[in-house]
RNA sequence: GGCGGUAUCGUCUAGGGGACUAGGACGGAGCCCUCUCAAGGCUCAAACACGGGUUCGAAUCCCGUUACCGCUACCA
């Protein structure tokens, strides 16, 4: 995200690149979820995709380099070896750190061993001195060089490790800004020493702030949403996830919140970037989204609303193209007290001419008095219905007077009447309902509730 | 354990020596608007982790402590 922002500001490119050499952790789903999830951000790539699996060959002969000038060496430790080094060293309180016995091994026995098919792993030769740089958005970070041990960069099975395939990957692929979650930090210094071991220059390194679940930990799969696309599903607008996702870690200074992309884009700078793991608060997110749905005009609402509103069964493509203008008008009148897209579509309902459900505290609450609320809503009807046009002021004069004849509040009249047009107790203004429902969808939903109502006397 | 990073309301954050009785937003409480619910407006509760410096002056700079996070793999 940041990285897309960074190169969009200031015309750069932003190259994508899946590190597959993992091959127990990097499946088809993971890399799917992370095409999916930017393109549903709206986060485009320059470039083809790189898949750092494809560049074996060129990682060998970046460690072979290394074994040539003598920066490298090959160690024929076992891993059941290290590992009872490692639990040795634990268990006396020590830290431990690989003691270069292979480097001590002379040229000729590594040619026999190496010769006898003994396998072995590459390691780098950490030198002596402090490796640092001046991180983007933490400044001065230095590490002395003799915490670091000589890390693997090449498997037995010469594969290559993360820190050598990423730097080999970044000289090849011209990174000039490597800007990712903090949580790489220390592997930094590794990846410095091997981009000066095969002589090339730095690029700049940004490290951000990652994102952590309610309990302060790192987001994984038991916080919900496995991935970022998965809040399509939950009816969140991608400009609402991007808006909301670019502030955890990022401002734009002053009280800046609700913006679209390319506003974000213009006010993106790395002075805004934030050096704390944010918490990731769905609350915020819903309430973000709202401000999207609010500002999105209908008809940019209307792709991403219309499939839910099919697989609700209130219409089809063709229906809803053949009622647009109206179609759009009742999404304009949703959308404001909608959180998400479900809210639209759950409020939608009623203006179909599909059943309905009473919400029952609402009967209890409303129609109380079954014989009176018939009553009432036969006479709104009759009211309804005798108007010669079907607009709001001489809705709202038809009802109103007839509260006032009754000496009751308008609410006397209002809600009833709309728990018999919607089911529920809350929509949008009853007058909009009633304009937006049509004459006919009203009247018949008005029958209905005084069927319901018949039905239940006496019960 | 070692090393590194971070530390402002519950959460996201503004703040970069005096404008701070620390601002905004989400969430919470309440009021207004009002036919309900949202939206909107207003009000309230709520934070500079702690301790030392530096300075005339510190939320801001330095050092320690603590807490949290990360790395410490033939993971990425």
């Amino acid at each position: 995200m940041f990285n897309w922002l960074y190169a969009r500001k200031y015309g750069g490119q932003f190259l994508l690149r899946i590190e597959d050499t993992d091959k127990a952790r990097s499946t088809d789903e993971s890399t799917r979820a992370i095409f999916e999830g930017l393109t549903w951000l709206g986060l485009d790539w320059d470039n083809e995709v790189v898949y750092q699996a494809q560049g074996l060959a060129r990682h060998q002969r970046d460690a072979r380099l290394l074994l040539d000038r003598g920066l490298a060496y090959r160690c024929f430790c076992t891993q059941a070896e290290l590992d009872a080094q490692r639990a040795g060293a634990t268990s006396r309180k020590e830290s431990f750190r690989y003691d270069r016995r292979c480097d001590r091994l002379s040229p000729a026995d590594v040619q026999r061993r190496a010769g006898a098919g003994d396998s072995f792993v590459v390691r780098f030769r950490v030198p002596d001195g402090i490796t640092a740089w001046d991180d983007v958005v933490h400044g001065p970070i230095a590490f002395p060089n003799t915490d670091i041990e000589d890390f693997v960069i090449l498997r037995s099975d010469g594969t290559p490790i993360y820190n050598l395939a990423v730097v080999s990957d970044d000289i090849e692929m011209r990174i000039t800004l490597v800007m990712r979650g903090d949580d790489h930090i220390s592997n930094t210094p590794k990846q410095i020493m091997i981009y000066q071991a095969l002589g090339h220059t730095l690029p700049k390194f940004a490290h951000v702030p990652m994102i952590h679940g309610l309990d302060g930990k790192k987001l994984s799969k038991r916080h919900g949403a496995t991935a970022v696309a998965d809040y399509r599903t939950e009816g969140i607008l991608p400009s609402a996830m991007v808006n909301f996702l670019a502030l955890m870690g990022w401002s734009p200074g002053g009280d800046r919140e609700v913006m679209a992309l390319d506003e974000m884009i213009s006010l993106f700078s790395v002075d805004g970037l934030q050096k704390k793991a944010a918490v990731f608060d769905t609350k915020k997110l819903e309430w973000m989204n709202g401000q999207h749905l609010s500002l999105t005009p209908a008809a940019e609402l209307e792709p991403r609303v219309t499939p839910d509103i099919i697989a609700a069964g209130l219409g089809s493509t063709e229906t809803l193209a053949a009622r647009r203008d109206w179609y759009l008008s009742l999404l304009e009148l949703l959308k404001v007290r909608a959180r998400t897209v479900h809210d639209i579509v759950r409020q939608a309902i009623p203006y179909f001419s599909g059943p309905i459900a009473y919400d029952e505290e609402a009967v209890v609450k409303q129609w109380k008095d079954r014989h009176g609320s018939s009553e009432t809503l036969s006479t709104v009807r009759a009211r309804l219905a005798e108007l010669p046009s079907w607009d709001a002021p001489a809705m709202e004069h038809a009802l109103r007077s007839l509260a006032e004849e009754r000496g009751v509040a308008a609410g006397k009249v209002f809600q009833p009447l709309r728990l018999a047009l919607t089911g529920m107790t809350v929509s949008p203004g009853i007058f909009d309902v009633l304009l937006t429902m049509g004459r006919d969808l009203a009247l018949r939903r008005i029958d209905e509730a005084l069927d319901y109502l018949r039905a239940g006397t006496g019960s």
